[in-house]
Parts: structure tokens; sequence; C-alpha cells
RNA sequence: GGGCCCGUGGCGCAGUCUGGAUAGCGCGACUGCCUCCUAAGUAGUAGGUCGAGGGUUCGAAUCCCUCCGGGCCCGCCA
């Protein structure tokens, strides 16, 4: 609604300038407090094409604007001009809102498009920092949907990687059998033999004995660890439904190299991207020469075929996006993976299975650690050689800074995740959070409202800064129940919910005079859209963290001063349920694409 | 050697893409506010050379250049 409001105001400054539109409206921005509610710069945009000072300026063209129901006042500043919006703004506003319910800022952009994340090893539990992944994944996600693209949560397990020949290698001449929960008991055994092949060669010879059987395939040993690996994901998305999190497809590496790897590196070859090379360091290899074409690199070259003939992770990831761009002949097979709690059935890879619509993207998003940069602009580059330019231009590295602990970075061979896993954390949230839940709410709820409250916290407490930015984790930040924070959020949406049950709301509302607070909430509410639609645009959650706290602290201050059901007047108790039920709507929106649930007390 | 990211009050961050009015917020510290829709709230006080220096501009945390500090990457590992 905001943005309906610039654009009316910039016609307006268009017809008493006879400016362009569109230059009169980047003139306009949403006034800070005490400058109106619109502000526009024009004095300064035009100052020297009138050749007078800014001021000067502003004043001419404050002197031939035209009224319009949604401009109450205008007011001269200095350079800059500043609009008040009417009564019949807000009102219209606030309305709005209502009208659109659930869809309020949602758009129908109507891409195809596949968010990789989190990618995890099937070899040990979720520490903090696949969380990261995880949660920035699935906000992407819910943030893309909200745009109305039609988006494929796709998880890639690397069920090929040493790590799992050696989870495996224990399993069968250690243990014998899983106990407890299965990613943390094979995380445990990695750490085990990992430190065992570091002193035994037997055990390592071992184990690289049970990769190549794995790569080869078509064998027990492969069907064993293919089993060993779904075993943890089964027990890491345990981890994930309980932040809330939820996949529609699952592709594993073995099937990558059984069903496309093939047709990918023919295609590959046939391309005249990637050449055989005869001659220097890389003889007996296919690789993209990359000389001169990408800034950063040391070599030329990057190998996708080894000179064994076996192919490179960069060679295979390469293939895995010739078929996200629906670029391949062959495809998958899919059978049922898990029933999910939250959001139907995931599916997986597999020998058998049928075919199903997946792939063929317009947009691929890879949330991927910036550590592997490097790689993913290889795969950009590579697309563009191949003459995709535009499957390029879509193909979307969201790098993000790893978390880790203050002492020590994460290491699944040393172990230093023991203790501070995901489960441990969800865990450690909720008993910080059962201590703090109300003495009033009923024995039965107190720990449905505690888990609630605790992976709000957590999850808000990621997405809420920059995926570029560092993080240091620590338990007090991560788990503040306090300030800006997930329960900050869910308190402001619990208060207005209450507010909605106790009286009875009615959406007709008549003339209305808004006071100073009610008009800040309504034109923080009334962003929304704009707000949305440039975090889908950027892929950036923390945007919207940020305006939904706002909005919560805003609606926190029209709460405390301005009292709904005891209202003076009949009008100003019906236009503040309004306002109530419109901020309810927007928030539960916001925090729903955040994942932040909402307790029915708290 | 080359490339990328980060540097904003004691601590943690937003704002940088798209330059504008006294640089916002949280934690921590201090002082207030519950006979009134949930005080996980709210009002206020103290605390800042926006890493440094130059440049562009009427105007720079924001754009350009140089430098400093921290991190990541430049593999026939993944």
């Amino acid at each position: 609604m905001i943005l309906n409001a610039k654009h009316q105001i910039a016609s307006l400054i268009s017809k008493a300038t006879s400016e362009d539109e569109s230059l009169c409206f980047k003139s306009l921005e949403v006034a800070q407090e005490g400058h109106g509610d619109i502000a526009s710069k024009i004095g300064f945009m035009l100052a020297k094409k009138m050749r007078m000072r800014p001021v000067q300026a502003a004043q001419e063209v404050a002197e031939k604007l035209k009224p319009h129901e949604w401009v109450k006042g205008v007011e001269v500043a200095g350079p800059y001009i500043n609009f008040m919006l009417s009564d019949e703004f807000y009102a219209e506003a606030v309305m709005r809102i209502l009208q659109d319910g659930k869809e309020y800022g949602r758009g129908n952009s109507g891409k195809r498009v596949i968010v990789e994340s989190p990618s995890v090893n099937p070899n040990k539990p979720w520490h903090i920092g696949h969380l990261r992944n995880a949660l920035l994944g699935d906000a992407v996600a819910n943030l893309l949907q909200f745009r109305g693209d039609h988006v494929q949560r796709m998880d890639y397990i690397d069920d090929l990687g040493l790590q799992v020949a050696q989870s495996l290698w224990g399993y069968l001449n250690l243990d014998k059998e899983i106990e407890g929960k299965a990613d943390h008991w094979i995380g445990h055994e990695y750490v085990k033999v990992a430190g065992m092949v570091e002193k035994d060669e037997v055990v390592k010879k071992s184990a690289e004995g049970i990769l190549r059987e794995m790569e080869n395939g078509g064998n027990e040993t492969a069907e064993k660890a293919r089993w060993l690996a779904e075993e943890c994901v089964k027990a890491q998305y345990e981890t994930a439904f309980n932040y809330g999190n939820y996949e529609n497809v699952l592709i594993c590496e073995s099937d990558i190299m059984r069903e496309i790897f093939g047709e990918g590196i023919e295609k590959l070859k046939a391309s005249g991207a990637v050449t055989h090379e005869t001659s220097g360091p890389s003889k007996g290899c296919w690789v993209v020469k990359l000389s001169g074409k990408m800034r950063g690199m040391t070599e030329p070259d990057k190998i996708l075929i080894r000179s064994n003939g076996t192919a490179t992770y960069t060679g295979k990831d390469m293939i895995f996006h010739l078929w996200k761009f629906g670029k391949l002949k062959g495809g998958f097979r899919y059978s049922k993976f898990l029933e999910q709690p939250t959001d139907g059935t995931a599916y997986i890879t597999s020998k058998k299975g049928k075919a199903m619509d997946f792939g063929k993207a317009d947009l691929v998003v890879n949330v991927i650690g910036v550590e592997q940069k490097y790689p993913q602009e290889v795969i950009k580059h590579v697309l563009d050689v191949l003459g995709y330019t535009k499957e390029a231009e879509n193909f979307v590295h969201l790098a993000y800074e790893h978390a880790w602990l203050p002492e020590a970075k994460f290491s699944g061979r040393k172990g230093t995740w023991v203790g501070h896993t995901a489960d441990e954390l969800a865990a450690e949230g909720k008993k910080r959070a059962l201590e703090k839940v109300k003495t009033g709410i009923p024995e039965g709820e107190r720990e449905t409202v505690a888990e609630e409250v605790a992976i709000g916290a957590i999850r808000y407490a990621f997405l809420k800064i920059a995926p570029e930015k560092k993080l240091v984790f620590k338990w007090d930040e991560v788990l503040s129940l306090e300030g800006d924070s997930g329960p900050y959020l869910q308190y402001a949406c619990v208060r207005a919910r209450r507010i909605l049950e106790k009286a009875d709301f009615n959406e007709k509302v008549g003339a209305y005079g808004f006071n100073a607070e009610e008009k800040r909430l309504v034109k923080e509410l009334a962003q929304f859209p704009m707000i949305m639609k440039n975090a889908a645009g950027k892929m950036k959650p923390h945007l919207v963290s940020d305006y939904l706290y706002s909005l919560s602290n805003v609606f926190s201050k029209f709460y405390t001063n301005n009292p709904v059901i005891k209202a003076e007047k009949e009008e100003e108790k019906k236009m503040r349920l309004a306002m109530v039920s419109a901020f309810n709507n927007v928030l539960s929106t916001g925090l729903g694409v955040l994942g932040v649930p909402v307790p029915d007390k708290m």
C-alpha cells in the first residue's frame, strides 16, 4: 500500500514539474520520524536544471502541487518536500490488509526454482554450522514461495564419500549395531575410525577398499553403504523436523553417477567446452580452460575428469547442474523417503521408483558455505561457455559464513561437534524457555510452549544476521528470550491474538481520525509487500527479520498506550481492532516465512 | 603472488547494492512504569573519529583509490 501512495505522490510531482514520473518516484522515500510520511528530495534533483538552489527548487515544486485524497498536507522543509498521508489512506491501508488476508503481499512470479540445502554429509549429526545452512535454505525457499515461485527443496546426499566408507568400516568391523540416534552414533563411529586410520595402515586400506566397492556399485557393500547413509539422513531429518524444516527431494551422488553422469560427460566433451589434455601437468585429464576468464586463480584449468577416468567433485556437480537446468535427456527415478510432519512426503532418488517432475529449473539457488565460492563460480562459468547464458545468470551461490565456537572450529573428523549439535541446542533452549514459561499456563501445554519459544528463538537468532557475517556461537545470544529475539515477536503476536479472541470484530469501519501511534503502526504494516519483494529478490531473510522486529516494536508501543477493548469510543475500538487484526495477519505471515512458530500463550 | 568477504558505542548487529535531514537497534549499566487487552513488555539516561587516509559530490557509513586488521579461497580433496 505504501507503494501505491508513493506512486500517487510521484504522479502529483510529475504533473507539477513535467518531469518523468519514474524520476519523481525515485525522489521519494518513506520518511523517518518527524519528517512527514513520504519525503521527496526532488529539490536536490532539479536544482541544477531549474538554475536555483535546492531549497528554492523544492519551494517552487511544492507550490504547484495539486491536492489528492491520500495527501493531507505538504510541507517544505529546506530542500525536502514532506507529504502527510490522510486518514483516508490509513483506513484504506488497513482494509486492504484485512481483505487480502493471507495473500497480502504475496506475488505470482511462477518461476521453477531449486533451492539446494543443506546437503550435510551423512556421517554425523547436524552441528550449529549445518543448522545455519538449513535454516537459511528453508527461509529462502519460503521467501521465494511467497513471491510465487514453484520451489523444489533439494538435498544433495554425498553417499559415496570416504567418511561414509570409514563409518561403514566401523559398523562392519567394530560395533555391528547402531545404538541411539543414528547420526550421533555414526558421528562417533567416524571419529573412532578416522583416528584408527591415521595410525593403522591396514584399517586405512580396508576402508579404501569399501569406498572402491561403493563407487563400483551393484554389490552388497554398496547396498550396505547406501542403507547406512540413509539411516543417518533419517536421523538428521528428525533434527530438521524438530526445527520445522522439510525437503521435497533428496538426490544421492550414487544415483547421479548411475543415471546422468555418462550423458552429462558426453555432452560436455561434445560441446568443446571441455578438452582432453595430451601434455602438461593435466595430461590425460578432461579440463575446462579458464585461463584469463576467471579471476583469482593461479591454475588456468579446472579438471573435471581425472587421468584415471574418475570424476572430480566439480565434475559431478557440473553435470548435476546441467540436470537441474533441464539440459539432460536422462533423469532420476524416485521413491518415498519419509513422511514429514510439516509438509508431505520427501522423495529420494533410487534405482527402482518412478519418474517425477523434479529439475528443469529456471533458477537454481545453492546454499553452500563461502569457502566453496570458487568451484561454484566454475560451474556458473562453464554454463556460460556452453551457451547457457540465461542459466548462468540464474545460477546463484548463496554463500554464508560459517558458525563456530569461541574455542575452535568444528571438525567432523576430530569430533569437536560433540556437545554442540543442533539437537543439544534445541534441548538447552527448551530447558531455558521452560524456566520462563508463566505459571498460569497449564502443565500439559508448558512443554509445547517451551519448545516453540526455543525453536523460535534459535531460528530467529540465525536468520536475523546477514549470511556473509561470521557467527561465533554463544549460547546466551542465540537463546536470548528478550529484546531483538524470536520470543519478542512471538509475544507481540500472542498479545494481538488475545485481544482478537476477547472482542467481537466486525470488519466494517467508518471514517476515523488516526493518532500518531496508530499511524505509525499502519504505515509500518503497509510496507510489508515492498519488504517481502525486496527480500525475496535479494534472497536475504534477515531483511524480513529486521522488518518484523521493528513492526512488533511499533505494535508494542501502540499496545502500551492505546487500549483496544476498553477504548473510549466505539469507532475507536472498531478501528483499533481492525489494526490489531491487520498486524496479526502481517506478523503471522512474516513469521511463517521465517519458520518461527507462534505459541497459543506464553 | 592473485581473488572474495568482514571491520559501525563495552559486546552483538541493521543501514552500504539504489549517496541525502540530528548514524538506528538489541545485550550489558543506571532511573522510572503492572487496581487497566499477558511486564518475554514499555518510558528515559549514559555510551559513536561508521578501521585509517585521500578523492568524487551541493551532500559520503554508503561511490572511487591507497593502506591497516581479521577470515576464506586459488587441489587429479569434497
